[in-house]
DNA sequence: TAGATTGTTAATCGATTAACAATC
DNA sequence: TAGATTGTTAATCGATTAACAATC
């Protein structure tokens, strides 16, 4: 469906773009230069210019971007424009301090950009019903009818590792092209459906080369 | 100090293997082939067999990698056959959400790899002597001798975003080298110090375009 | 116009993959 | 020995950087 064609290394990088632009939104010039935009994200003023171009002309020679138009162009691409419907599966420790964590400065950061946390999913009876930080836990059995009802388009797996497959595998028979998966697994991925790991562990471990 | 010699990427792929490797400890065969553990962790043979090359020869030919050695030499290559100190600074919704992860299945996982969540830090007074999941919350103020005194060697930044630039400058001072970073700033960083970087803002960001 | 900065191409760099001689 | 798998080199691939013509 999607063309293979712009890198993943440049779709990770336009959010960051976005921050910086909604931070100075207008600060005092409305325009910005890739130099500026440079000094701010850490990214080469050549670079972003580059990642840019994938996506059409958006600056003008001489002078540099317009930000509230950079910003519009940028949202528009990462389907920022509209709505975005995330749902969390796994209401463990990780995912209770994931809702809790989205539930403070971030949440808003999040939903100004259009993310919105729909639902929460568990299998635990006691859990269901449940408010965590305004999100509502449903039962994980109505998985696949409460993605299309809800019309989730991002999940969050917080799952124990032993069900993290299953569960994705679940998602992905319903519509789920990307996922955010904290599960200490190496999940068996189809083409097409696009997964960011959050393995502290592995992080923490890596990490301790450095140390 | 460190050469600089051996790419991040080889790094971060190493704590992988290890897991695997944890895994299946001596399940069946004691031996096992740069085949069977590139099915296991998703990278090709060839690429595994390259990243242990930058640290030595610990293969056999025609047969395949001692597990129980690997595991070792893996160890030691990243530090972890020591123990090793790792302070948050931060009991913010995040900084707490993490230490109660931490606390589950996953911190039996990181202790049993030498890694000690040791100390967590904190301005509030208020929050200062409480322990949360056996993690005794300290005043902040007292970063410097602390990180000195309890032989910190990792820290976790889960602070706003106002004030990450300067508790990462406090800690780099104290001789940290190793950051995983929760707070979502772009952060100004020395020669030689290593930031891995949880912005799970931006992720979602991202993951919004393959949505 | 002169100065500045984009958009884009070509050159460089680094990481992954392929392939195979060495050898257990 | 024959078969298997490593360690390593060379080829490929992809991403970053440098450079500059186009143009506002």
């Amino acid at each position: 469906m999607r063309k293979r064609k712009v890198p993943d290394v440049v779709i990770n990088r336009l959010p960051l773009y976005l921050r910086v632009l909604a931070e100075i939104d207008a600060e005092q010039s409305p325009i910005i230069s890739s130099f500026e935009l440079g000094e701010r994200t850490g990214i080469t003023p050549g670079q972003i210019r580059k990642d840019l171009s994938f996506f059409g002309v958006f600056g003008k020679q001489g002078v540099g971007y317009e930000i509230s138009t950079l910003r519009v162009e940028l949202c528009r691409i990462l389907h920022l424009d509209r709505v975005v419907n995330v749902g969390l599966v796994g209401v463990g420790k990780l995912g209770e301090a994931f809702l809790r964590y989205g539930a403070g400065r971030q949440r808003e950061v999040l939903n100004r950009e259009g993310l919105i946390i729909k639902a929460a999913f568990d299998q635990d009876q006691q859990k269901i019903g449940r408010r965590i930080a305004g999100v509502e836990i449903l039962p994980v059995e109505q998985l696949p009818e409460l993605i299309t009802q809800l019309r989730l388009s991002i999940i969050i797996l917080t799952v124990p590792a032993g069900v993290a497959q299953s569960v994705f595998d679940t998602c992905v028979a319903s519509g789920i092209k990307a996922f955010l998966n904290f599960a200490p697994v190496k999940l068996q991925i189809p083409a097409g459906i696009r997964v960011h790991h959050a393995d502290f562990t592995l992080q923490l471990e890596s990490l301790a080369y450095y140390s």
